[in-house]
RNA sequence: CGCGGGGUGGAGCAGCUGGCAGCUCGUCGGGCUCAUAACCCGAAGGUCGCAGGUUCAAAUCCUGCCCCCGCAACCA
């Protein structure tokens, strides 16, 4: 058998939050490699796991009254969870928080500062302080920090950096001379020309927080995600721990990672092993993302698709199933409750399930379900069982090359053309007949053994399912490494003959009916209401205790709104006129996605009238208009005194 | 001139190293009855976003434009 080591890797997730159908999708791409080449033979190692530092977890284990440890040490259970919920084969789960990760980190960091290509500088740069992040003077917006836009001060840092300058052209080299490197190629071009404007050093270590990886020599900085997270595949591989299984496994035959982290992967990760003396994975495979309903998921627009919840509604595989069919892996994919539906209904429930459950009806009723002695085929016959022949080795072809979606068409162009078969045979006629019996099970031969191709060939993307059908065919129900190279030679099985037992037959897959509208209804109220329910569930932070005199600084008036027009080129600025009475003002709020220019004039709300005026967009704001929102900004409510005139002083 | 993805029969997509436009679902008609109202056969339906160009030949290559969708930015 061929033996030939084969390693794949997902991108280690990060455990701030549950994971949802994205994370799902990368992951079964990853187990359907996998396994599938376990069944051409070759020794897998698959390997996902968490990456577990930095300061958003920090912070969020803190806003939990946890320690990070123990915040992630959950969330990292329901990593794995889902996975065996799911089915995923992976051989080894690296979690960056473990001792063997945090001796590679350290290690590497040591090797490469010692040879020079990690360097200490001071240099000077902003400080948010709210924010806890430094900024370059080209990041900042209006000299105010990005993220939050309040005032940054300026601030000495050191930092540690990494030469990546000086090994960009050997990376640029690699990647002409190796197209297959970063997959598909339109990612490739995009790194290309990323390259070519010139790397700059990067930055890799922070003194702005504590839950990592201590730089080595410098206990006052952390090691920053790069070389803390993208190491972790070879620290698994057992760089430092295991030279027996390094030298098996490494490089990496595939890095599966997300369209957004290809750079990373394909241009940081390959130039930190370039400073490190080791060879560089062979393939880098960006895939694309899932949008739902035609929607970005964001926890915002209230999309998330939990992939917990739709295992246990449809089951593991007809979820891994639609992934990988419905899908193009380098391209975004629509995800839709009723496309799943579909999926599974038509090529799961009708076309497989139906085929195995008439074929083995047809066992149980003119067979009792033992296969008889059977005759020389014919040309339908031979013609069915070519076609398997044929299937497979192009199959495999399709598999190699990542295009998971044309392999699984090609298995079931197979069986269609099993029940195509049926109809051409009738065994039905067949059976009424004692003298054709044999032709009968000549033809019930034809179809089992097609069925336990199928089974096999399926199994890397519907485990479970590929387990039951061949225990109602009356055959082990484990499929063994290397099966598929038996069947590439002889397109058959060879454990059907005559005499052969098969099962009961049970529908696998259960036809899902289509909800009636009125329940769909039902359905969206109920998403509405656990929405609003979130919603009130998100916390708030509150703010430390003021006095009244505190209060009594804010300048809070009402105003009515004479004049409103969106500010150009913006999705959320308005820009208001409003009349206080005394006096005309203009103020910029953001409140375009919730209130159009028409709905604004008129209304009389509350202005704080005291605030420093501020420029944005260019255009002076002097106030600021009072309203209520979630945390995401997703509803939106203006505070509003309808029957009072201007130039009330609310308190 | 911020970066990227995309516009192909009703829906969702493939084709895009140029050579009569394809798949799945849906619709319509037929067949079969072993089967999970399933399976099999057939049909209708497209100026391949628009306008130019290259070519014997363009959905496919080149140029310009229009539209959609992400990211980024704005949210006093």
């Amino acid at each position: 058998m061929n033996k030939k080591p084969f390693f794949i890797s997902t991108p280690i997730y990060y455990p701030s939050d549950r994971l949802h159908i994205g994370h799902a999708y990368c992951t079964t791409i990853a187990d359907a490699v996998a396994r599938f080449q376990r069944l051409a033979g070759r020794d897998v190692f698959f390997l996902t796991g968490s990456d577990e530092h930095g300061q958003k977890i920090q912070r969020k284990a803190a806003e939990n009254g946890q320690s990070p440890i123990q915040y992630v040490d959950h969330i990292v259970a329901s990593f794995q969870m889902l996975w065996k919920k799911l089915g995923i084969s992976n051989d080894d789960f690296i979690r960056t928080t473990e001792k063997r990760h945090h001796e590679v980190v350290q290690n590497i960091f040591q090797k490469i500062y010692d040879q020079g290509d990690i360097y200490k500088a001071a240099y000077e740069g902003w400080y948010c302080t709210p924010c806890e992040t430094f900024w370059l003077e080209r990041q900042l917006t209006d000299g105010n920090c990005p993220d939050c836009g309040r005032p940054v001060e300026r601030v000495q840092e050191e930092s540690y950096f990494f030469r990546m300058g000086k090994y960009q052209d050997r990376l640029l080299q690699h990647i002409e001379a190796h197209p297959e490197f970063i997959q598909p190629v339109s990612r490739r071009n995009e790194m290309i020309n990323f390259i070519k404007q010139g790397l700059e050093d990067l930055c890799v270590s922070r003194t702005t927080f504590d839950w990592g990886i201590q730089v080595p020599f410098d206990s006052k900085h952390v090691v920053y995600v790069w070389f803390d997270a993208l190491t972790n595949y070879i620290t698994a591989a057992g760089y430092l721990h295991d030279k027996e299984k390094f030298a098996k496994y490494w490089p990496a035959d595939i890095h599966l990672v997300g369209k957004e982290i290809v750079r990373f992967h394909s241009i940081i990760w390959p130039i930190i092993l370039m400073a490190l003396g080791i060879e560089l994975p062979k393939k880098v495979y960006g895939h694309g993302w899932l949008v739902v309903e035609g929607d970005k998921m964001s926890k915002s627009k209230g999309n998330v698709v939990d992939p917990v919840q739709l295992i246990e509604e449809f089951g593991a595989d007809a979820i891994r199933y639609f992934l990988l069919r419905e899908i193009n892996l380098g391209q975004d994919g629509n995800f839709s409750r009723e496309a799943l539906i579909k999926r599974i209904n038509s090529d799961l429930a009708n076309d497989l399930g139906n085929l195995l459950h008439r074929t083995l009806n047809m066992m149980q009723r003119y067979n009792g379900g033992v296969l008889g002695a059977t005759e020389a085929p014919l040309p339908v016959d031979s013609g069915l069982l070519d076609l398997a022949r044929l299937a497979t080795p192009r199959y495999r072809d399709m598999m190699e090359a990542m295009d998971i979606n044309g392999a699984i068409k090609e298995i079931w162009l197979l069986i269609g053309r099993a029940n195509k078969y049926i109809d051409e045979t009738e065994p039905w006629i067949l059976a009424k007949d004692p003298a054709k019996a044999a032709r009968l099970n000549t033809v019930l031969y034809h179809l089992l053994e097609v069925l336990a191709i199928v089974s096999v060939l399926v199994e890397p993307f519907i485990p479970v399912t590929s387990g039951r059908i061949r225990s109602q065919l009356g055959l082990p129900v484990e499929v063994l490494p290397g099966a598929l190279e038996n069947l590439g030679v002889f397109g058959t099985h060879g454990l059907i003959k005559p005499g052969h037992q098969t099962g009961k037959p049970e529908p696998i897959f259960p036809r899902i009916e289509e909800k009636t509208e009125e329940e769909a209804v039902v359905e969206k109220v109920e998403v509405v209401k656990a929405k609003t329910e979130l919603v009130k569930a998100a916390p708030v932070e509150t703010p430390s205790e003021i006095s009244i005199d505190d209060f009594a600084k804010l300048d809070l008036r009402t105003a009515i709104v004479t004049a409103a027009e969106k500010v150009e080129k913006t999705e959320k600025l308005l820009k208001l006129t409003i009349d206080m009475g005394a006096e005309q003002r203009t103020i910029i709020s953001g409140i375009a996605q919730h209130y159009t220019p028409e709905e604004m004039v008129g209304r009389t709300v509350i202005v704080i009238a005291n605030l420093k005026p501020a420029k944005i967009r260019g255009i002076e704001s002097h106030g600021m208009l009072l309203a209520a929102s979630d945390t995401d900004r997703t509803m939106l409510s203006l505070v509003t005194a309808p029957s009072l005139p201007a130039g009330c002083k609310v308190k």
